[in-house]
RNA sequence: GGCAUCGUGGCCGAGUGGCUAGGCACAGCUCUGCAAAAGCUUGUACAGCGGUUCGAAUCCGCUCGAUGCCUCCA
């Protein structure tokens, strides 16, 4: 199915600053990759919020038929704590603190990485390269770039020069900044600093005696710098030039800007089609982040383990949340936003879990085929997922007023809404439908049921002490009753 | 200090020139033995000031405020 044909897609594309009409490069197939994380620490929903976001465009390219190529990497080497030339590996540094192997370090996180991100109903990448594993790519980069004069080598590593590199190139426009002002902006060179300018950047630096992580290099022993591996890994598994390349707002500069220029002084050509960013959740109006100490974890949302939030949220709210807002948005975290959320979710959810069962008519009072293309109009402008969750909440009205006999559906169109929703909600948007997943066993069933008629009998009978404590019982354990025009059904909280 | 983004009704959050965003909360009504659920109805929101325009939340200018990046962070 090749819905992309009628389908235009308008991205944002961060280098332009513009929505532009979405044209891969190669007809039907797309080359995507996004910054994955540093593995030397836990996921916070910061992180999360990110990947999710990409999740869902992922999923929607795939929605619409094309074949994608998503690369997603993880870096466990080369990711400094700053820019010093004392600068120290984040992996190894957390090895030293914890007192095991670095590859211990980066096993434990990417494991905690990949369990957090499949309890939001992340799908994995088609590719997730690491840093080390692409070592000799790297050094190849790096003569590359030497060769071409775009980089220089003193004592051991090697820097980029971004000063020569803004003479035939536009170091800066990514994150719309100029090297002249960088330049007036920075403090003078530190007596120590090895590089020619500040805005220099890394592309291999030598270790020191003491440094664990290192590997073999035309230089010496040494380790690469973070923004090459990006660039290594982009242009081997997607080719010199690809469609999307995606990651955090925050990463935009230097990071990306950095890509750019390695990527253009090794092949002369822009690497990326559409630069996409998504923006940053906040916990207390500020920015989350590991280094403030301003985050919360995916496990202490699950367990209620923080004292931030009045309850326990499921991993299918949160995602159901971040989905409210647009992904170029700032999303602030509260308990009183996940709190309305969290609603919001239920109500969709009823609406869909009784959708088989929805009685048919002769006439529908919803045009389903409209309200269908109003959703990819939505997810068209820019992956619009509010606008498209307001559209879901249309149909759940329609769906509910049927349920209540005050509209009917045809058959051919409950079909086709069931399909819209179901490929939406759970395809696209990625979200689970927990009370599917609660017990629904016959045994169950079979005392619910009995309950049911014990406590009609009892209303019948105007027995109402007796009507009300199974009711009040069961809210209680979690199941509510609903007394429709139907008779009585039950939902498990 | 430089660059950038943003400021929408009680809360969250869409919307870039004229047409109801949506969710949650609140209130009233319908339904109910009472509730819950569901439905219906109601909100004269766009930081402030000035300008452009027949018309601006939406464009321009200024002011105030917030955030991000400029050093590691998705």
């Amino acid at each position: 199915m090749q819905l992309y044909k009628d389908q235009p897609l308008r991205i944002h594309n961060s280098l332009s600053g513009k929505k532009e009409l979405f044209q891969p490069i190669n007809k039907g197939h797309i080359g995507m990759y996004v910054c994955g994380p540093t593995v030397y620490s836990n996921v916070h929903l910061g992180n999360c919020r990110t990947f999710m976001s990409f999740d869902m465009i992922f999923r929607y390219f795939r929605h619409l038929g094309y074949k994608v190529r998503y690369v997603r990497n993880i870096t466990d080497a080369g990711h400094l704590e700053n820019d010093a030339d004392e600068g120290e590996d984040k992996i190894a540094k957390k090895a030293k603190l914890e007192q095991i192997e670095p590859m211990e370090v980066v096993q434990r996180y990417t494991v905690d990485f990949h369990n957090t991100l499949q309890k939001f109903n992340l799908l994995p990448p088609s590719i997730e390269p690491t840093a080390t594993g692409h070592i000799i790519e790297q050094i190849e980069i790096i003569k590359d770039i030497l060769e071409k004069g775009l980089a220089y080598e003193v004592n051991g590593s090697v820097y980029f020069d971004v000063v020569k590199f803004n003479e035939d190139h536009e170091y800066g426009k990514l994150s719309g900044r100029k090297l002249e002002d960088m330049i007036a902006n920075t403090r003078e060179l530190t007596a120590q600093d090895e590089k020619k300018n500040p805005q220099d950047f890394a592309l291999w630096k030598k270790a020191e005696p003491q440094h664990i992580m290192r590997w073999p290099s035309p230089w010496g022993d040494g380790f690469p710098g973070w923004h090459l591996e990006c660039t290594a890994m982009s242009t081997k598994y997607l080719g010199e030039t690809f469609d999307i390349h995606g990651g955090g707002m925050d990463l935009k500069f230097p990071h990306h800007e950095c890509e750019i220029a390695q990527a253009e002084a090794s092949t002369g050509k822009s690497p990326v089609k559409y630069w996409m960013h998504a923006n940053m959740l906040t916990l207390n109006g500020k920015k989350m982040s590991k280094s403030t100490g301003n985050n919360i974890y995916p496990s202490e949302i699950f367990s209620g383990d923080n004292n931030i939030l009045s309850k326990v949220y499921s991993p299918a709210v949160v995602r159901f949340f971040m989905k409210q807002a647009h992904y170029t948005s700032i999303l602030d975290l509260s308990d009183d936003a996940l709190l309305a959320s969290e609603k919001g979710y239920n109500r969709l959810m009823e609406a869909m879990t009784g959708l088989k069962d929805l009685k048919t008519g002769t006439t529908s009072d919803f045009d389903v085929a409209a309200w269908k293309q109003k959703c990819y109009d939505a997810m068209n402008d820019d992956f619009n997922t509010p606008i498209l969750i307001a559209h879901l909440f249309d149909a759940v009205k329609h769906i509910n007023l049927i349920k209540d006999d005050q509209e009917t559906i045809t058959s051919v169109d409950k079909e086709l809404l069931e399909a819209t929703l179901n490929a939406f909600v759970y395809d696209v948007l990625g979200i689970e439908n927990q009370a599917l997943a609660k017990d629904d066993s016959k045994a169950l069933n079979g005392v619910m049921e009995l309950l049911i008629q014990i406590r009609n009998d009892a209303r019948t009978n105007k027995d109402f002490a007796t009507s009300d404590k199974i009711r009040d019982e069961l809210t209680a354990l979690g199941i509510q009753l609903k007394d429709g025009q139907e008779g009585t059904t039950y939902t498990l909280k």
